[in-house]
Formats: C-alpha cells, structure tokens, sequence
DNA sequence: ACGAAAACTTGATTTAAATCAAGAAAGAAT
DNA sequence: ATTCTTTCTTGATTTAAATCAAGTTTTCGT
C-alpha cells in the first residue's frame, strides 16, 4: 500500500502540485483492489464505479462488435485503468475490462472523486492534465491506424513498447493493432 | 463580437459556471479573427499559439503521411477549433488547420490561457470537463475505425452528421472516414 | 504428469477496398 | 460566357489483408 502510494504519487506530482494535506484527503480515498488472472473487473453494460491505478499485474480493455472483440489498450503496473466514459459520466459501459494476470492495486470511487474536484482546485488539474496526456495518445492512436499499414503498425509497437509482447498474448495485440492474428503472425516471423 | 461570445457562454457554460468576474477575465482575451476562403490556419511545424471558437465558416484539420493528405476532422459555428497537442503542450504542429470557406470567430492566445488556468479554479473545470468530451468523442471515432466497414462508417456519418454533405467536399470526407475518393463516391451512389 | 484446451503458425483462397484510368460535371478565374 | 481547373463518377484491375483450413506448440487444469 505504501509503495503503490507513492507509485501514485510520482504520477500525480509530474502534473499537479497538491500540499500535504490535499495529498493526505487525496490517498484517503483510494482503497486496494486485487484480482485473480482473467477477472472481469468491469461488465458490458455496468456504470463502472471505480478509477484505478495498477500496481501489478496487467488489464486488458475492449469492446465487442459482433460478437469479435476489439482490444483498444492494456495497463501495466504505475499506470492508471478503467472504462473512462463510463466512469466519467457514470452511464452503461461499452467495454469490457479484464485482468490477463494477477492485478493488484488502489482505487478510486466515483464517488469520492467527485467531491475531491469540487473542493480542491489542485485536482481539477490533475484531472484536466490527464485528460489532456490520454488525448494526445488517442491522436497518435489514430494517426496510425488511419494512415500506417499493418507492418508499420506492427514496427511501431515493436520499437515502442517491446516488453509488452511478454505480457499480452499475441491474439490480443493482433487485435489491439486492428489485424488478425495470422496476419501478425506473419509479420512477427517476417522482422524477428 | 457579442454574438460570438454569447455563443461561447453558452458552450462553456453547459460544463462550467463562472461568476461575473470569472467571466468577465475569460472573454477580455478572446479575440476576434477573420480568414479568407482556403487560408492556411496552421503550418505544419509550427508552434500553434492560439485556440479558435468559429462563429461563422469551417475548418479541416489534417496531417501528411507520405504527401498524402488525412483529414481528422472538420469544425463548423459554434464549435472550437484548433491544433489540441500543440497548442497545449507547445510544441511543433504535425497538423494542419486550413478553412474551407471564409471563416470568423474568437481566439484565445496559450499565453492569456494558462494564465486563467492558474488563477481560476473554475476554468481548471473548463479544461477538464472540454478535454474529457473530446476524449469521449475520440473513443467512438476509434471505435468506429477499428470495428466498421467503410460502408457502416459512411452511413454513421450520412445519419449523424447529414448537414457535413453540403459543407464539405467529399474528397475529405472521404479521407476522414479512411476510404478512397473512388469508394465514398460508390457508396454514395448506393444509398442515395 | 497427463490430457484437454487455447494459442500460434503456415499455406491456400477470397474479398473489400485501393489504385489506375478516363470521361463527366461542377466551380473558379479571366 | 468561355476556358481552365478541380472534383466527382464509373469501370477495370490490383493488392493488402481477411478468412478458411489444418497442423503444431504452448498453456492450463486436474
């Protein structure tokens, strides 16, 4: 708990400066979590209640359309998870959120976030400049899958994020980077 | 001037509600600008100093991959426009901002923004509550270019947006959707 | 440790959409 | 108004990647 905290807390500080109480009703609120491997941590259609911040373990998002899934990101240990829209607006998930190992961390209620905005200006911008770092990597996101081919997307991650091909499953990153799994495959054989 | 700016309060103030002074801090630094017909808004490379509320025109914004222009979006009256990532984080452009038609509206410069940010607790909620709803909206377009064929995304569009068909030449809204010239003119064809 | 299930590979075939090409229509400029 | 340029349409061909299929490897559960 200590350790996550202070994981949190680098996170936190490389864009909001709280004092050490704004820090103290901040930490407050968030509570552990821990879930076996291949948990559904949130269910299509549930209002999720819960913001969080991954110790171990990693969270696989996606959404289903008919009836194939559509991984749209994973989350790794010292960064944030969840099904924003759901969160944020507390309306019916379109995702799915679901452990691929063992996941433990904190996090946070809907809830007790709420009041945190509402009193304190420190957190509206944490908020705002987090919103502001997940929209300059959906960009990006987007840029690729408009304009980059297949192989270019697969190089890309490569270069970029080379630990995650231990940590997901070849299908789901496939999917992640909107090709099928033989088409992957191929392009794995291809540059390694 | 007054016009445009009650449309603006009225945007801002479905998210946040700042008092008379607030406000009155808030539209001092907006700006009017006026651009002719196919004007060059941003450069590619440069460093984009102001964020726009259009009253009257629209703007495309692209990027360049290969020499081959792709469209990411169009802004028409009422709406904001602007380069998100350079603009906010100040640093080179990678996109472009051109109008399409003659264009009119309000701007706020970075450095009469941040300003507001660090002194008004209210417009920290602004930024938020603006970032989260373009996140939001950025989901779905992924969303919708990772799960949908060309023909579904054609038709989302023709249902959602029907009065873009006369605002902006195909050839773009062909690009934006992630499809030929040649593919959007046939589905056009199809459901017409 | 064993068998079952899931994940991955590899090749053959199909397909959605891109590209190529050339003419028609619409808009802009003089 | 007429020419020039850009945009749009339509058909023929190509292509990147999906799908189908079947075998292999890895992982999981008991």
């Amino acid at each position: 708990m200590e350790e996550v905290l202070q994981q949190l807390e680098k996170k936190v500080r490389s864009i909001a400066q709280p004092n050490d109480q704004e820090w103290q009703a901040f930490t407050q609120k968030w509570k552990p979590f821990s879930f076996d491997k291949n948990h559904r941590v949130t269910n299509l259609g549930q209002v999720e209640p819960y913001f969080y911040f991954i110790s171990e373990g990693v969270i696989r998002g996606y959404f289903i359309k008919n009836g194939e899934e559509f991984n749209i990101g994973f989350s790794y240990h010292g960064e944030y998870s969840g099904v924003y829209d759901s969160f944020m607006l507390q309306k019916p998930s379109q995702y799915v959120l679901e452990t691929l190992t063992e996941t433990s961390g904190i996090r946070i209620k809907y809830r007790d976030l709420m009041p945190l905005f509402d009193q304190y200006k420190v957190f509206e911008r944490w908020g705002r400049l987090f919103n502001q770092s997940v929209l300059v990597g959906f960009g990006i996101f987007i840029q690729s899958i408009l304009a980059d081919s297949a192989e270019e997307r697969f190089n890309r991650l490569m270069q970029q994020s080379p630990h995650i091909f231990q940590l997901v499953p070849q299908k789901h990153l496939a999917s992640y980077l909107g090709m099928s799994a033989e088409t992957f495959s191929r392009m794995r054989k291809k540059t390694m």
